[in-house]
DNA sequence: GCCATGATGAGGTAACTTCCACATGATCCG
DNA sequence: CGGATCATGTGGAAGTTACCTCATCATGGC
């Protein structure tokens, strides 16, 4: 896997001399851009060092976040902490959510969709299916998801890379976007209210905006954590949506309100096959 | 990490049943598709299964190529073969030509930057250089990459996904691009003759045709592998580069060639301090 | 009903990792 | 120069994982 560090294959590598661990730590980094995970005693092996101090090497780099330690090695750290912190929360909720939503989509369908992690899980349920159909979005991740099915055609909007959002951002998205017109619009939102979807980040409700716009059916993915949870920028009204995708019913004035703005409600199942969850 | 697949705390959950192997292997790769490795243990654990049971299906798994083995758990699998293939190859090489190539940019230029493997080697470089640069891309991966260093902004092109290139292409792609004027476009290549350099997909030509269009420095970033090799299509003769970026110089009649249309070769050092690579 | 098959568990050993405490050589700094 | 510190290696105990073989228990046929 790994390749020595240096390979005077004559000269037999002093035990002792110049402090070689920047350049390990480095290599190690450079590896796991390659390759999702490494093994100390590969390293070890590759830098012609002790096992012991490949991983000591490694419990400083995973100190500072940059790797993760795994039991006899290392992998590539999680994506943006932020982005991270938002995963693991819920993540069989958002699962869930985003499978139901998948399964609203008709085959042939145009679907915008949005970043966010709820939606990138609707990217990768959407593949699961394997049915036929266009995908617009502004999210790399969910991208890349549903590149993972052949019989998905992807297209991705241009716009400025938000590193935390994992998508792009910006006029030039909202401009792109508003070239087509399609069956579905799916997006997520920070919380919801009586007012409609809201949203911490003016330039993602901006592209949420540009969304809604050109759908016919309009759909938004939320788990109850985002109940009644207002936000700076409020997207659209309910009226602005079709259907709503959670995992247990909205409640009092929220549920009135959508009853009134003719929202339909899709709760996603509580799964009894699968539900794996990640935590710590 | 794993939630139970089923939890009737109060059923002690029979020895042997009905067969749950699909939903437990649902459920690795559900959880590897939010966390970049799993443990057996933990697995094991989770489902409430033996260690050897959840080796099984890892090792199913992998077989079939859906996730790889770890020493004790699993990982995502590399991604598509394809790329992936051809990362493995000379790694040490790229990195080092895109490390060089990243030192010929300027601070505050504004760079246009194709999809490939020793473009995203490029870009990486780049983010490590911290200095401020504009980045204009076709290229999912190198986004990403550059989107880690906070002085640099990401501009990514809208397009249609290709998964294996893992970067988006099509007639949005160059259009969008030629709306720009950069100081540096930096493109790979499939190969590199006397007749310049080629490129085995069409769309990927038509891209690099759009990028070189728009830039006053034009680099070129090839291994000596591609030194003579010919594929399909020309993307433009050797005048229409300014820079060629490679880790060992060219020789005979493509030197001659190279130098009769006046373009700069730059030599990637053969780094003394680090050069891991990854292969079996 | 009997048997082949598939799924899973158990037990045990070998191999591997981790952790820890201590030793060594080198460098840096008053 | 002496001491503080850093980078590393060593050795061994303890904890994990891997691997192999064998046993068990349904299921689906025939």
């Amino acid at each position: 896997m790994i390749r020595p560090l240096c390979h005077h294959a004559a000269m037999p590598r002093r035990n002792t001399s110049a402090p070689r661990k920047p350049a390990r730590h480095a290599a190690i980094l450079e590896a796991l851009s390659t390759d999702p995970t490494v093994r100390i005693s590969e390293l070890a092996d590759a830098f012609g060092v002790s096992a012991e101090t490949v991983r000591r090497d490694v419990e400083e780099l995973s100190a500072r976040g940059m790797v993760r330690r795994t039991y006899g090695g290392a992998s590539t750290a999680a994506r943006q902490p932020v982005l991270d912190e938002r995963e693991r929360v819920q993540v069989a909720e958002r699962s869930r959510i985003g499978r139901a939503a998948a399964l609203l989509v008709p085959p042939d369908a145009v679907v915008m969709l949005d970043a966010g992690s709820t939606t990138t899980h609707f990217a990768r349920a959407l593949a699961r299916r394997e049915i036929r159909a266009t995908l617009l979005t502004n999210s790399l991740d969910a991208a890349v998801a549903a590149g993972a099915c052949a019989s998905l055609r992807v297209i991705v909007a241009p716009g400025e890379l938000s590193v935390t959002e994992r998508g792009v951002y910006g006029p030039e998205t909202a401009a792109f976007l508003r070239r087509f017109h399609v069956d579905l619009a799916v997006i997520g939102a920070s919380g919801l209210t009586e007012d409609g979807p809201c949203e911490a980040e003016s330039r993602a409700a901006w592209v949420k905006r540009a969304m809604l716009e050109r759908a016919a059916r309009r759909l938004l993915l939320v788990d109850t954590r985002k109940f009644g949870a207002a936000f700076l920028e409020c997207v659209c009204p309910l009226q602005g949506l079709t259907d709503l995708v959670a995992e247990a019913p909205p409640a009092g004035p929220l549920a009135a309100a959508l009853a009134r703005a003719r929202v339909a409600v899709t709760l996603a199942p509580d799964d009894e096959r699968v539900e794996p969850r990640l935590h710590v």
